[in-house]
DNA sequence: AGGCAAGGGTTGTATATACAAGTTGCGGTT
DNA sequence: AACCGCAACTTGTATATACAACCCTTGCCT
């Protein structure tokens, strides 16, 4: 429902009934460019009618014609640059978009339970990684913690984060056992930019003893560094035998 | 530089140097509703200030107030719906972008070359697994392809490929053995939204000896699924022994 | 009490206009 | 030939206005 397709996005009716509003005039101008470019017409880095040419094409006013532009280039389908025009994106550069879903909505979505535990909460001292990942500045404290997540009480997936601690709340801080993993996430990282890392491991032996899984068992390892207000690096542990933990998400070509 | 951050865009003046052209009004008004929102002063599902509300706060006209609730509706942050007003949206739905830059991207940003091998290429009768998968009509041709990616002459990647033969051109199925994968991937999977899962697994022996990496490495497999006009199932396996093979990811919370 | 209709508020689409800011290329000068 | 500057074109920002589509509440009518 969130997202609708890139291209086609106007082409197919409204689903449902046989309610055909007539498609708004930005739209069709969307879908003629739209069109060029997939049938090759327009390869990349080819230049795109003017604002002023689709004006005149269309019959429409300059500020329509220019928010087909506009959408296609927050799509990323379209370039522009001022004063120069407006240019076919090289694919290269409208890069794929994978979703994941958090924790929570994952489960939830499953019509599941979740619940998670803080296992570990301590003072560490920082290694140098740590405190560039971070972006630290001079001995700034950082806690380590380590949350166990459970989907009808049983374990699923281990958390390990590096946190700021100068910039969490303190009640978040204390040596609680039973979190609320949205209310811990919100507050640890909000609506910033962050950079992730994938990478398949195989599962320490300590590992699989909390999450009940075999020993050596291939499991998703996530690295997650926010910038901006918090500096946060979480790993995260997605264990994936079979279908029941595999990780779900969502990708934008 | 394609993307920026979703918040805070306007606050960090422009990089380089001290050209601090005035920032636009739409953008202040940006500022103005993200800063709330962070604050905690308009929590999930708030209703924020209506159009004429921000037109007369700001002494700005309707379009350019219009314009800021506009771009932070497309970067998820608010939620509009006609006739009823703009709303904060709920984190939830806002769900996590994860940008996985592709072979190629990958490879090239790290100043190497790039090759790929056609493995295998065969016709093959549908299970009825991929049929689903790609959602074919009744007895569709389907091949199955294996391609080997190397970085500077080193194997880093295979992919095992099940494509719709009635999509795919056809000089593109000729038995060869060198191929660019841009080209192919391209022409396979092009501008359309797609769906993708994530999975730990171990690679089989006859994978380690293609990728001359040690028996049962830990992998990633990537299975893709595209609807629209094409179906494809790619199954990349991306080795990450240490730090060479990583696959680098970029993430917006 | 329940249902229906009207109206006010809000967002969606569209137009016409004006100026600012950046790029490109042409042409004249040196 | 090399350089400079101007003009034309293009996109960016901003305003004022109009009507359409939609939501929600109010109040009237049954």
């Amino acid at each position: 429902m969130t997202a609708n397709s890139p291209l086609h996005s106007s082409t197919s009716a409204k689903n449902s009934s046989a309610k055909v509003t007539k498609p708004a005039k930005y739209t069709i101008i969307k879908q003629y460019i739209c069109e060029n470019i997939e049938s090759g017409e327009w390869p990349q880095n080819a230049k795109v009618p003017s604002e002023n040419e689709l004006t005149l094409k269309f019959d429409v006013s300059r500020m329509t014609a220019r928010r087909a532009l506009q959408d296609l280039t927050e799509q990323g389908i379209l370039v522009r640059s001022q004063g120069a025009g407006t240019f076919v994106a090289t694919f290269k550069s409208q890069s794929s978009l994978l979703e994941i879903r958090n924790i929570s909505d994952e489960i939830s979505g499953r019509g599941h339970q979740h619940k998670a535990k803080q296992l570990l909460l301590k003072s560490i001292a920082v290694t140098e990684e740590i405190a560039i990942l971070l972006n630290l500045k001079n001995n700034e404290a950082v806690s380590y913690s380590e949350i166990l997540h459970y989907e009808n009480d049983e374990p699923i997936q281990l958390e390990h984060r590096y946190v700021n601690v100068s910039l969490v709340p303190e009640y978040l801080l204390q040596d609680f056992t039973e979190i609320t993993p949205h209310e811990y996430l919100s507050s640890v990282a909000p609506l910033t930019e962050a950079t992730h890392e994938i990478e398949a491991i195989l599962a320490s032996s300590d590992i699989c003893q909390q999450l009940d899984i075999p020993s050596s068992t291939p499991c998703l390892q996530v690295k997650r560094r926010t910038w901006s207000k918090q500096g946060v690096v979480s790993f995260a542990i997605l264990t994936s035998p079979g279908d029941k933990y595999r990780l779900g998400s969502h990708l934008k070509f």
